[in-house]
DNA sequence: GCCAACGTTGGC
DNA sequence: GCCAACGTTGGC
């Protein structure tokens, strides 16, 4: 089992959206990033997903999901009226791919980014690293278990 | 293949 | 709204 962070904004949508979807299952859609493309197709059904409110005030880490359907197509991209409309995308020859997501629990608390940032047990974390503008990235077991622990505490 | 211009992300 | 830190595009 791996363990990733996938990142979305709350104005569009928030965890609690995903909670209140069918199955609260939805596809993650509109990732538009090779890099986060990639890591999107290494993932399996029963992996564990920290989603992370980015701009957002504050942001941070909201709720737990998992993966419950491996990488597809993404539809979004062959409809021209889309916003995230590719097309270099073609039914024959995909380029962007979605992962299925189902919410599992909300956080106990939302833990903010300037909290993770404070946490020297997360120095390594990707999400934390200068310039990371990735919206799909991998964690470490150890590091998921840390920010679930860290929503159990109190802030700091 | 280089790199300048441009677009996007996302914290602040 | 600003801007750093990217990624992408396209001329050459």
């Amino acid at each position: 089992m791996q363990y990733w962070l996938m990142k979305t904004e709350p104005a569009t949508f928030s965890f609690d959206d995903l909670m209140k979807a069918p199955k609260r299952t939805t596809s993650w859609d509109g990732v538009r990033n090779y890099q986060a493309r990639n890591f999107m197709q290494q993932m399996k059904v029963g992996d564990q997903v920290i989603i992370y409110h980015s701009s957002a005030e504050p942001p941070g880490a909201a709720g737990i999901a998992e993966v419950a359907g491996e990488a597809h197509p993404d539809l979004t991209a062959f409809d021209a009226k889309d916003d995230h409309y590719d097309p270099g995308s073609t039914r024959d020859a995909p380029r962007w791919f979605v992962v299925d997501v189902r919410g599992v629990e909300k956080l106990e608390r939302l833990v903010a980014l300037e909290e993770l940032r404070g946490n020297p047990a997360l120095a390594d974390m990707r999400l934390l690293q200068r310039g990371n503008r990735l919206s799909v990235l991998p964690v470490t077991a150890a590091e998921f278990r840390e920010v679930r622990a860290m929503a159990k505490r109190k802030p700091r």
